[in-house]
DNA sequence: CGTATGACGTGGC
DNA sequence: AGCCACGCCATAC
């Protein structure tokens, strides 16, 4: 397993309950900015034993990225609203949800020292 | 080695 | 809101 995929795995893991953050913020978290598809090329082959708040990382439009309908789609809704994130037509509002850069900062530490 | 295909993003219209 | 063109890049064929 690649470093850089480990520390994508680590930002996807720091996203507090509650929260959301899209595939590009977890890739430049992870320091490999403009690279949201490995993100979800990644989340589509966790490691085994290996738990993840998937449900957590949506578009940047604050989309469920899944096929609307789909199993997962509907996962992900579920897992999201159990944890009093608002879902509406599998789209959240990341301007109450989403960690925009400030609260980037204070929940995911100093960007670059 | 080309081409296509994504749990994507941004900017333009 | 939508659509499109690009940029991105690991994999699959």
């Amino acid at each position: 397993m690649k470093e850089e995929y480990l520390r994508v795995f680590a930002a996807i893991a720091a996203i507090p309950p509650g929260r959301v953050a899209s595939y590009g913020a977890i890739a430049a978290r992870a320091g490999l900015p403009g690279r949201a598809r490995l993100v979800g090329r990644l989340l589509g082959e966790v490691p085994d034993g290996m738990v993840l708040p998937w449900f957590r990382v949506l578009r940047s439009s604050g989309q469920i990225a899944m096929a609307p309908g789909s199993r997962g789609y509907r996962e992900q809704c579920r897992l999201l609203k159990a944890e009093g994130v608002e879902v509406k037509n599998g789209r959240v509002p990341l301007s109450r949800f989403g960690l925009d850069a400030d609260i980037d900062h204070a929940i995911w530490g100093m960007p670059e020292s």
